[in-house]
RNA sequence: GGCUGGGUGGCAGAGUGGUCAUGCAGCGGCCUGCAAAGCCGCGGACGCCGGUUCGAUUCCGACCCCAGCCUCCA
């Protein structure tokens, strides 16, 4: 079964080939660390966290790289307003974002370089492009040409005229062009910055993701993602800079886009006022719920955020956890998601229809009745839980999970016992008041065969 | 204005030239001391207008609407 991605750059589905199938190369674009992260930062982790989960079933080395965006002007400003380092503002939310995003269950990439680890490499990638000639040095900046190469504008689908037409660029005085961007510029005051050929400065942003890609992962490759809003400039600028700096290789070979989490039908944002930040939501909601509400859809259509989609989303989970709690009794070795839900996951990560193969063998589950049948459920419906980052608890945690933390499980279990003894004596009015008393706990029963589940509701 | 990508039942959201998506919610039944959970079943959908076709939600064209990018941004 061979793996297929749409790819940004051809605006086609296509059959994914690494270059050298025993070290798969991908890089994501991280945070830039200056502020908590919002659902739109989480969903463009649980996407790559996805792939590269699927890109882990099919190749036995893949190396998955997410960078830490700690140098930038908007760490600059938060550490000044603190007065405090940017090493201080972005070490603080690069704690909360690894915080926050193991909580939606994703798994740590295998490189995870940091801007301010990589500036020799930066200085070094500079010069071999102003070596080249696609770049010039202007008071103390220094800025790529985007003249010197033709593919400029193939991602983003836009000539050079037309990027200019449109173009609402300040246009810096020392630039040849409107659309040179800048690699290198020069710090003032108390600015950060590192000495170079050129100035006492910092990098330019998109050549951050350049060079930290090149020195972990090689000249060209496999997969880059990132939010679609990252497609031009950065991306775009990414290709000129790589590609120049390499004589022309192929700087990415798939490029792979997510859409944006929208409220209200709106892209969030400050100004809006309508950022959603995952620690906010992690108090209201367990973190695999916002996990599964994030992957719901498609990876690459904008989605609607609402609370009603991620109270879906839990019920969902109560589902498919419900029917785990029923195969409790069987023991399992591990095994392989159906062909059915692989198949849908390498079709360009589709996972709704991944994800209805799911609910089916919840449902297959929930009527099987011998235990090998009632086995081959409970290995397939973990298998697929695996691959998704979901179902990885037990149940009996998923349903005593509490938002708020506190949970007096002894309270419950000598309430639930004190009904069945009532239950015993047939004292049905004494039974359900001890329920209703249950229910004031927010805790929720169920009678079965196999005795009394509860949970949280 | 230019460039991307969309518009599917109450909601979320796949997919297909002619037959069931799936989940949540709703309704009916089974089960249950009563519930809940579970099971069985039901209803309802493909933006608008043309065209191709025996037949289009699915292909083609026009139109309307939505989101993103063109500026920091996942």
């Amino acid at each position: 079964m061979s793996l297929f991605l749409h790819n940004s750059l051809t605006r086609r589905k296509e059959e994914f080939i690494p270059l050298d199938p025993v070290r798969v190369t991908m890089y994501a674009c991280g945070p830039t660390v200056y502020n908590p992260p919002h659902i739109g930062n989480a969903r463009a982790a649980v996407v790559y966290d996805v792939l590269y989960r699927v890109l882990r079933r099919h190749y036995p080395n893949v190396v998955y790289a997410r960078n830490i965006t700690d140098v930038d002007d908007k760490i600059n400003l938060a550490a000044r307003q603190e007065g405090v380092s940017i090493a201080v503002i972005s070490a603080r939310y690069t704690e909360i974002y690894h915080r926050d995003v193991a909580a939606l269950g994703v798994l740590p990439p295998v490189i995870e370089p940091r801007a301010t680890e990589h500036i020799p490499a930066m200085v070094r990638m500079i010069e071999r492009l102003l070596e080249a000639g696609h770049a010039y040095v202007a008071e103390g900046h220094v800025l790529f040409q985007v003249s010197s190469y033709a593919a400029y504008g193939a991602l983003a689908g836009r000539s050079h005229d037309e990027m200019i037409a449109g173009s609402r660029v300040e246009i810096a005085p020392f630039k040849r062009d409107p659309a040179d961007f800048v690699l290198w510029k020069p710090s003032v005051g108390d600015q950060p910055g590192w000495e170079s050929p050129w100035s006492y400065g910092r990098p330019g942003w998109h050549l951050e993701c350049s060079a930290m890609s090149e020195q972990h992962l090689g000249l060209t490759i496999d997969i880059h993602g990132g939010g679609n809003d990252l497609k031009f400039p950065h991306h775009e600028n990414e290709i000129a800079q790589s590609t120049c700096a390499h004589g022309g290789q192929v700087f990415c070979r798939y490029w792979v886009h997510n859409g944006f989490v929208e409220i209200d039908s709106e892209k969030m944002s400050k100004s809006l006022g309508n950022v959603l930040l995952v620690q906010n939501l992690l108090r209201r909601f367990p973190g695999e719920a916002l996990r599964l509400a994030l992957i719901k859809g498609r990876y690459r259509e904008p989605m609607n955020w609402s609370d009603d989609l991620v109270n879906q989303a839990k019920s969902q989970l109560d589902r498919l956890y419900g029917a785990l709690q029923r195969l409790g009794d069987v023991v399992v070795p591990d095994q392989r998601a159906p062909d059915e839900f692989l198949a849908a996951m390498d079709d360009d990560l589709n996972t709704p229809q991944a994800l209805a193969g799911l609910m089916g063998l919840a449902t297959r589950a929930n009527t099987a009745t011998d235990n090998v049948e009632r086995a081959y459920c409970k290995g397939a419906l973990l298998a697929c839980g695996k691959e998704l980052g979901l179902l990885q608890q037990p149940p009996g945690e998923w349903f005593s999970a509490t938002r708020a933390g506190a949970l007096d499980v002894a309270l419950v279990e000598s309430l639930i016992a004190a009904r069945n003894a009532a239950r015993d004596q047939k004292d049905w009015v004494t039974a359900d008041k001890v329920r209703a008393e249950i229910a004031t706990l927010g805790i929720s029963i169920q009678d079965g065969p196999s005795g009394t589940q509860w949970r949280v509701e």
